[in-house]
DNA sequence: CAGCAATATGCAATTTATTGCATATCAATA
DNA sequence: TATTGATATGCAATAAATTGCATATTGCTG
């Protein structure tokens, strides 16, 4: 039960309503962790009857109600227990992997345009990832070691991708060669 | 639902029992693609239900019994199916790039620590990847045909524990900086 | 010979995640 | 002005996974 965890994560650096934790699930956990906005609401939910986080309701006249969750006492320690303690390694779950496995099954000229496909997401993913690099390096030093422990999550994601992208090239080359 | 696929790769491989299924998700398909015991027995009833796979009983004096499953013509084209479909990309979770991210609450040198333990048993695991690749490039060009597809997800392990590897390295580095 | 690891299978309860549905407003755009 | 996309929230049903328990044999080791 880890959603939990990286819902106090996010908390901890900034409170906001179950939609701003899924746009930042999106944007910046997305590589590591996600979840669905029914996820994260029911999430949110069970966390506050665990008295873990507490909201301010912000009733508006115009637009649709806010819950702006913020950690409560007890969520800051289940953190900081959590983030102490040491952890079993989660399980991978790759599919595409399973279905290379079983690639001699399948129709290589679609094996390649999937591959291709999964490159490519991952060249711009990784872009993506450059440029926020760009923007960290850029910044004044206090805010570097600030965000010094993110910017090695976003290292990760930079290191990961770049794997990614050196894997499927061998794939490509190896569906090109055999097809030829 | 992919354990579904994942079991059906396997099988279409060689038949097995639950236990053998589970030893080779743990040996083989186990960087990417994780399943307990209780998870395959589960799985492969419903299988059975669904007449996607079938199975011998062999009934052993000594021994407790076995049962040894094997692909039915409707999973073998349940799994061609699915080889062809595309995909949509599974979801990551990633629990220590969640706690990375939360890294300033935590306790630098017990971080330390459990980053060396991660790039050790990384390296572990790079160690046997290799071994296995070896054993293969040292294989017949007959068999080292025959297991192509198999090869380019070991290449994916390999690729991905140097990347692993690498980014350890940073964090560590970066830690024993903040140390000192 | 007692205890433990490996083989071999499974049920039941609970927790987590997915899928499908549902509502409501605002801003932009066609 | 009608539709779409973004914001904002949630329930209900189902599927998948985890945790805990349970059984039974073989072979090895201390």
């Amino acid at each position: 039960m880890s959603l939990k965890h990286a819902i106090l994560t996010l908390l901890e650096t900034e409170d906001g309503t179950g939609y701003d934790l899924l746009k930042r699930f999106e944007d910046h956990l997305g590589y590591f962790w996600n979840a669905s906005h029914q996820q994260i609401y029911a999430q949110l939910k069970t966390m506050h009857k665990e008295a873990l986080i507490d909201f301010q309701l912000e009733t508006q006249d115009d637009k649709p109600d806010k819950k702006i969750y913020t950690l409560t006492d007890s969520g800051r320690q289940e953190l900081s227990e959590w983030v102490q303690q040491p952890l079993k390694l989660g399980k991978v779950k790759d599919a595409l992997l399973v279905k290379i496995y079983a690639g001699h099954l399948a129709d290589k000229e679609q094996l390649l345009e999937e591959m291709l496909h999964y490159r490519d997401s991952h060249k711009r993913m990784l872009q993506t990832f450059l440029a926020i690099e760009d923007e960290y390096l850029n910044s004044s030093k206090k805010k570097q070691q600030e965000l010094a422990m993110p910017y090695l999550t976003l290292r990760r994601g930079i290191i990961g991708e770049r794997a990614c992208i050196e894997w499927a090239e061998e794939v490509i080359q190896y569906l090109r060669k055999i097809r030829a």
